[in-house]
DNA sequence: TATTGACTGATACGGTTGTATGAAATAGAT
DNA sequence: ATCTATTTCATACAACCGTATCAGTCAATA
């Protein structure tokens, strides 16, 4: 039982400190404590603090962008994949809890966003879009511009997700159990849906 | 033309600042330098960093809980007044739109909530759930918990809220058209509406 | 006009920050 | 076993942090 390579170590630490208290509020001596390193180890590792906190944050992200396509690739109704995509989001940011604070904090901010963010945003939202678009072409999903369709499917899993230690400590750990959190999901999955769809007997022009 | 006193200036300055960089990001010499006013203005008005950041957002979101149960106390069905509720809180986002970065930052961190966030947040959604309550015993929701309903609906103000800035520039400005925006609104309206009721033509027990 | 209270202003202090530096330790190859 | 490259470690440093201190200003009151 070896422990990881340092870089490793740090990048794990970085992660949760960052998350949790933001890049201001994070200090090199809290992350290679954490981390049962060095002082200097992040100076030589990645070069300085921003250095590393890039890293953590194109690390966190890259293997969402590659679910979601895949989700989006799926099998079913451009609306199908839809569903698919945004429980592929369900699924990610419940692996990683840190993501939504990590992506938030960006977001809320004023200065441009991080370059592997920005990649990331735009492939994840062209994807998006484009089913969005192939279902309103079928008839299935209402006109209008996609991105509203996509702001609206991504809203409930990345909310969810920020809100949950809140809510967690609001409601006593209720919400943290298992089948609160599958339930929670399906009711928005079917929110989602239902959103989404032209109600069920509604002509189509 | 007299300039306004020095606590006002002061809550305002640190209410944008805060917003953008967060807590730990913003230090009280930035602050007294954009509101005009000496680095000890701070702790003679206020007393601290801290008490000055607790008092930004007691007088952020205290209109805000006006607001809602305002709207939840208008006429219509249960539904109806959820879409006022959730109209309001564009409203009031739109209004102060570094709220949500001044939400979001804090209901992501691991530490308890200030008690004027506790206690509004408390009161919001004791009346969302409530609503929701109503609506489905009319037969008007689907069951289910009331708290998911409600988190489903404050998912796409807030989360819209929270990423408009960098939605702004990725889309080079044209999400923040008054028109554009206007359409976002009526859309996410639209959407909940599906989502919260029952498919038009299906029976219910 | 003398006095009192509220406020502003400049400076000081201990502590923490990110980074730089160079010596010590380690590991791998010859 | 010796050399070399890599990584760890302890320390140093200038810059900034939040707060405290205290003299100065100003307005209102008596």
């Amino acid at each position: 039982m070896t422990a990881p390579p340092t870089p490793d170590r740090l990048r794990l630490a970085a992660r949760r400190l960052f998350a949790e208290q933001g890049y201001a509020g994070t200090s090199i001596r809290q992350i290679v404590r954490r981390a049962g390193a060095n002082l200097g180890a992040v100076t030589y590792h990645f070069g300085g603090k921003q250095r590393l906190y890039h890293a953590v944050l194109a690390e966190a992200i890259a293997p969402l962008v590659e679910r979601v396509t895949q989700a989006a690739e799926g099998p079913g109704s451009p609306v199908d994949r839809l569903e698919a995509v945004m429980r592929a989001y369900f699924t990610h940011l419940d692996e990683r809890r840190d993501l939504p604070a990590l992506i938030s904090r960006e977001m809320a901010q004023g200065r441009p966003l991080p370059p592997p963010m920005r990649e990331a945003i735009g492939r994840i939202s062209q994807t998006i879009t484009g089913l969005v678009a192939d279902g309103q072409a079928e008839g299935l999903i209402p006109p209008g511009p996609p991105l509203h369709f996509g702001l609206s499917l991504l809203a409930q899993p990345i909310y969810f997700a920020l809100v949950r230690p809140g809510l967690a400590r609001f409601t006593e750990g209720a919400t943290e159990q298992p089948a609160w959190r599958a339930a929670l999901i399906e009711h928005a999955v079917a929110f989602a849906r239902r959103g989404l769809e032209f109600p069920v007997t509604v002509e189509q022009p």
